[in-house]
DNA sequence: CGTGTAACTTTACGCTGTCAAGATTAATGG
DNA sequence: CCATTAATCTTGACAGCGTAAAGTTACACG
């Protein structure tokens, strides 16, 4: 009854993650990011629902209910890795676009660039759009990010039309070209399809897909 | 110490699913269909995340590892429903195809199916095509009618391309036409789309987009 | 009528998200 | 520089979850 205090330091085995040198400290420093990178990894690793906040708090060595102070519950961390998904996202559909070409082969780009995203990145793509964070709309930046992706396509499917001097409604023009992309990613991700195995006759085969 | 056994009944409320007239009795009779029927109910309405076999039990009158006397585990009861679930599935297709069209309008329907199932049976589709099930192959009954889908779809594609003698690669024109219905299907279920209000309007809608 | 077996209960384990209250430390302002 | 405050982290607890193991009941069949 006498030393409830840290008679023996606990022996921390200290993975990656759990704050260096400076041992022992009651404040970890910068755990808010640690929890959204060591969830990151788990995510991608083996999928969000391999995920509970106390595993990843036990990572970083910290308790259990530590999380609650950066995050409001579980789904706000999968919001903020969701997040970062869609900057990735982003990002690789843009890449994919090359410099000085026309509006139609800049929506082939942007659709390659989906879907190739969604092979790289299965668990996140699919947490991305599944049901872990779908009608949370508690963070300005995740539904921004989200619907920057849309953005994307979606005015690359106008821009395209009006160069094509197509007249059909361009909103459902949109949306087909989304669906058609995004339902390509999603079976993919599901295992349902089978792929070519290099990067580039994946590049191709997608490209086939895609335009048919 | 003397009364283990009841004493009281219990007073068990009852709801519809309880065996009726010939009250307390230790077998249910026919718990396992019961169960499916129960736990579709609760998917349909609230979604498979909001079921726990315990609920499904309890909502039956029976203790919680009663299910496990007819299903491995939670897992293969949601296989179960979504056995069901594409039975329907492939009905509603199948319905949605006038008699004496052609191929290509056969595929429209299938089309149209496809994405009015999923408007009207959001739930239910997001379990046959989530996660919860996805890799489980302990059943060949689920097996079947979930490669039924794909082959309706694929089949007539193939039909419909010899009919309109184009050469392009069937499979690949397959894939394309599955993942067109399918993500149209999938951002609708998810509410990343907004549909037109009436039945009929719906049909047509779903028309244009998947004719584009 | 006796017995085996399928259907169900009892009990229990470890894991989960999350809440409430307390301890510790960093940050701030006097 | 020190005191107070606020942020961060810990302790402890609760209810719900899937499911394993072992016991009980009752029906089916020889």
């Amino acid at each position: 009854m006498s030393d409830k205090k840290k008679t023996s330091p606990k022996k921390k085995e200290k993975g990656k993650y759990v704050t260096e040198s400076k041992k022992e400290q009651y404040h970890h420093g910068n755990l808010k990011e640690s929890l959204v990178d060591v969830a990151l990894d788990m995510v991608r690793k083996n999928g969000a629902a391999s995920i509970s906040l106390r595993k990843v708090a036990k990572a970083l060595g910290v308790t259990q209910t530590a999380p609650y102070s950066h995050f409001k519950d579980k789904t706000s961390l999968f919001a903020a890795i969701a997040t970062i998904g869609f900057k990735l996202f982003n990002e690789r559909m843009s890449n994919e676009v090359p410099e000085n070409v026309d509006d139609k082969e800049t929506l082939m780009g942007l659709g390659v660039g989906y879907v190739l995203f969604a092979i790289d990145e299965p668990e996140l793509f699919r947490l991305m759009f599944g049901p872990e964070i779908s009608g949370y709309l508690e963070s300005e930046e995740l539904l921004s990010t989200g619907s920057a992706s849309y953005e994307l396509i979606s005015s690359a499917v106008s821009q395209s039309f009006d160069e094509q001097k197509i007249k059909k409604n361009k909103q459902m023009a949109a949306t087909a070209a989304w669906a058609k992309v995004h339902g390509f990613a999603t079976l993919i991700v599901d295992g349902k399809l089978d792929l070519p195995a290099g990067e580039e006759e994946r590049r191709k085969y997608i490209r086939e897909v895609i335009s048919l």
